[in-house]
DNA sequence: TAACAAATGCACTTCCATTGCACTTACTAT
DNA sequence: ATAGTAAGTGCAATGGAAGTGCATTTGTTA
């Protein structure tokens, strides 16, 4: 069990105050958010720090961004289970049409995708809409 | 072989010009467009015009938008092959990390995909990126 | 502690999406 | 045919999210 701070040094980014409180925030929170969610979160704070933290914490791999249809980028922490860092081919979101949150789904993995001859699969996004377990109850 | 007029009179869309430019536009073009590739082929025109025509034609299932993941709202016809109306789950497109296009592939179902319990899914958006056959040769 | 690098805050810009309102065009009923 | 109504179009403006430049503050290191 590490520290965010160990967590932190171990990816060459400096610890802050406000990259703590962003990165607790995060982990308490089970879903994806906006840039707008975080803001909220921290009104004190300027937009543009909150941008360029998540911005960090992306090229470091400790988020991942998530494009899930509603035209505003999301982020999510990256588990242990989400080797997004090695391989870029498993991203699974769960994005609810009714509380409208998106959620990652780390433990199932995208099946493989047939393309025609002549196309290279490099990458693949995979959003699953729906009514989440929340909801559905 | 139908018309574009019968098509749009169909689907009850009353016929314009402006209506038949866009449509035809949208055949000869292979591709998804963006609302701006739309204004750039049809200077004279007004933006809103552009823009509600497209809204227009996807409420009626004649075309259906596309988030490829470049935070750009793209729009294709919906082909014979692509049930869009009906079903809403077989949503396939490739996106070229090359060329920045992107093209239904109408012949290549999405794969049945397992959420986790409590779970419904309803829709399924699957972008695949990677190099296009144009662009792999 | 001086010096340098990185982080933060403020202001501003850009781009795409969307809406309100006035005007024009197309359909409908007499 | 024509008047009246509904739908389409054009202009102007707004809003939201993303991104950048620069000055200031904070943190690290010699």
């Amino acid at each position: 069990m590490q520290t965010i701070e160990q967590l932190l040094e171990l990816k060459n980014i400096r610890v802050t105050a406000m990259r703590l409180l962003i990165y607790k925030f995060l982990v308490n929170k089970q879903v994806a958010v906006t840039l707008s969610d975080i803001e909220n979160a921290f009104e004190k704070a300027d937009r543009t720090t909150l941008y360029r933290t998540i911005k960090t914490f992306e090229e470091k791999d400790i988020v991942h961004q998530i494009d899930d249809g509603t035209g505003i980028t999301k982020y999510a922490l990256c588990e242990q289970g989400c080797s997004c860092d090695i391989n870029k081919d498993l991203h699974l979101h769960f994005h609810c049409n009714n509380c409208n949150e998106t959620i990652c789904l780390t433990d199932h993995k995208i099946p493989k995708i047939k393309v025609p001859d002549g196309f290279v699969s490099e990458n693949v996004n995979l959003v699953v809409k729906g009514i989440c377990d929340k909801c559905s109850r």
